[in-house]
DNA sequence: CTGAAAGCGCTTACAG
DNA sequence: CTGAAAGCGCTTACAG
């Protein structure tokens, strides 16, 4: 099955092939007599235009790849999502490409995979968007990229979520449930949004004059297992707390596991919430209140943008340092696993 | 940064840079004292081939792409973690494309996105790797894939999961338990694997004696609320069965909530069973009873076999009819969701 | 506004 | 065993 190239077009509209060429890529000064023609053979012929002809002649694939560290998969499969989303529509394939936060030569293996797939673009989830030497060494090689979460030393173009909001709005929610004795376990140390989060939740109790008690608060690291072991350590309080904060899902989940492994009725007995909405939420019994954050439509703004991006360079457009950042709010969604104080 | 191609290497050798070419490809007849001429070069220059070079010239990417239709985000993540690994061995990129099974036009979409990467193997998961128009275009378009499921009117090659042993084990263990009064719930009735383990869990109650109950059966399709759905139907039977086996895990998590939102203790008054193993059976409390597929070696395995199968026929190695198919056995995992009738 | 030439980095088909 | 030529499908830089 012999594919219709740019020469087929051109013949067939009786025209150079660098006239197609123009047509196919939206330029100027093509008179909108052979853009009509050109256009009416391209249709006749079916013709689609090889990426790889055009990646090869101008040294850039328009491929992008989401970097991930394979954090919690409700979390990626979301984001995941809308970003597939996009590129679907955007007649671009997406690569994938998981790597190890931690490894020795991260930087090494990620440039290996730039060389191997021609990408130019990448979407860079946490906690691997905190990564600062990632961020230089992408800067350097002149490989474009998205950041998903919060402004982060002033590297590159971000979709972020509002994480201050997040947690503060948990929290006061927790408080009007007349809880004041509420164990709060943090996020991950080396991610930004920790710290975000943890700050949201220290305003809500000073504005609802609730004290801050460190004994309260527990090391998490975002992951399932961090949950249940700060839950354990909360619960072992005297009293225990009324209610437990994770600050986010993936740890909630485990703490509802923990305080049901105790005999704990949740939420008769201990509260839970936690932040970002995962499907697990929904699928674990009492169905945990948290807090949503669209993570598909921040995959799906984060891959527009970068793709956007991609494409204005490709063109020559105007691209300056305007940083096109956006953030996204999100909304309180109170489930079964709160219940106010008797 | 300019990076170096074949040219820089053959000068540096003092050759031609078909002989640069023959050597990176692997090919004969090359004398053994140009092939280490050749590959200190390679060394010395850092040359890396550029893959979208060869793509064009040979007509094929050697990308692959996984192919999904968003079944369970556990099941998928397993997999997709096993094949990104692969790729990452071979240095190969893996694109994702998520499809929607039932969409009008799927092939058309499936054409266009092979149109826009120049994809040239395809991994296959469940449910579309039962699509036969699918396999058939593919076939057509002279595009390799792997199906993960059970031999298909034998289309293509793929790495099967013994399903059939899966829900044999399951049931018999339930039957080891005690239990004779065991409701089922089917799988997505368009699917090869939902006969194949309804086939096993019948051979098992015959082989033990117990007789089939239509009322005890339920179709479900694979998904968290047909589970729920089938077990409300399941839990209304008088007398109630005493287990439920659901033949995927995603469905055995809507089981158990099911019955804890009945105030139905589990395991003390229901057994719940599921197929898979994928991450959710041990957030949820209790823990599901399962039976483990080893998903991530499935997928590692899947890619292995594709990629081998696109080098092969680059180097126009021997490629006859000869399948290259491999089923796993997966084990019983028994945890805290069943329990023996007193 | 349009096109002929040269080139991106690699391979195929052929000649020696 | 090795290489010069032509080509994959597109674009850039230039000329008109």
């Amino acid at each position: 099955m012999k594919t219709t190239t740019i020469n087929d077009v051109a013949k067939q509209a009786g025209v150079s092939k660098k006239t197609v060429s123009r047509v196919i890529n939206n330029e100027a000064n093509v008179s909108e007599d052979t853009r009509a023609k050109v256009q009416k053979a391209i249709v006749e012929t079916n013709f689609k235009r090889n990426p790889l002809g055009m990646a090869l002649a101008k040294n850039r694939s328009l491929f992008i790849a989401l970097l991930t560290d394979n954090p919690s998969p409700g979390y990626l499969m979301k984001l995941q999502k809308g970003i597939l989303q996009s590129c679907t529509e955007e007649h671009m394939g997406l690569f994938l490409y998981d790597c190890s936060y931690n490894s020795n030569n991260l930087l090494k293996e990620i440039e290996e995979f730039i060389d191997n797939t021609l990408v130019d673009g990448f979407v860079l989830a946490p906690p691997i968007c905190d990564k600062l030497e990632l961020l230089e060494m992408l800067n350097r090689k002149n490989i474009q990229y998205i950041r998903i979460g919060p402004s982060y030393k002033h590297q590159g173009e971000f979709v972020g979520l509002n994480y201050y909001k997040a947690s503060y709005d948990v929290a006061s929610y927790l408080v009007r449930l007349k809880h004041t004795n509420i164990g709060y376990i943090k996020g991950h140390p080396d991610e930004e949004s920790s710290t975000i989060k943890e700050n949201g939740f220290k305003q809500a109790l000073q504005d609802n004059k609730i004290n801050w008690d460190s004994r309260l608060v527990a090391q998490g690291y975002y992951t399932y297992q961090s949950g249940r072991d700060a839950a354990a350590l909360l619960l072992n309080n005297k009293p225990a707390p009324t209610a437990i904060f994770a600050s986010n899902d993936e740890m909630a989940a485990g703490v509802l596991y923990e305080a049901q492994s105790r005999g704990i009725k949740v939420p008769d007995e201990l509260s839970i919430c936690g932040i970002d909405d995962i499907s697990i939420t929904t699928k674990v019994f009492p169905n945990i209140t948290t807090y949503r954050h669209p993570l598909v439509n921040i995959g799906y703004r984060a891959a527009v943008l970068l793709i956007n991006r991609l494409k204005n360079k490709q063109s020559s457009a105007p691209y300056g340092d305007s940083k096109n950042n956006e953030t996204f709010d999100g909304e309180l969604v109170i489930r079964d696993s709160t219940a106010s104080i008797k």
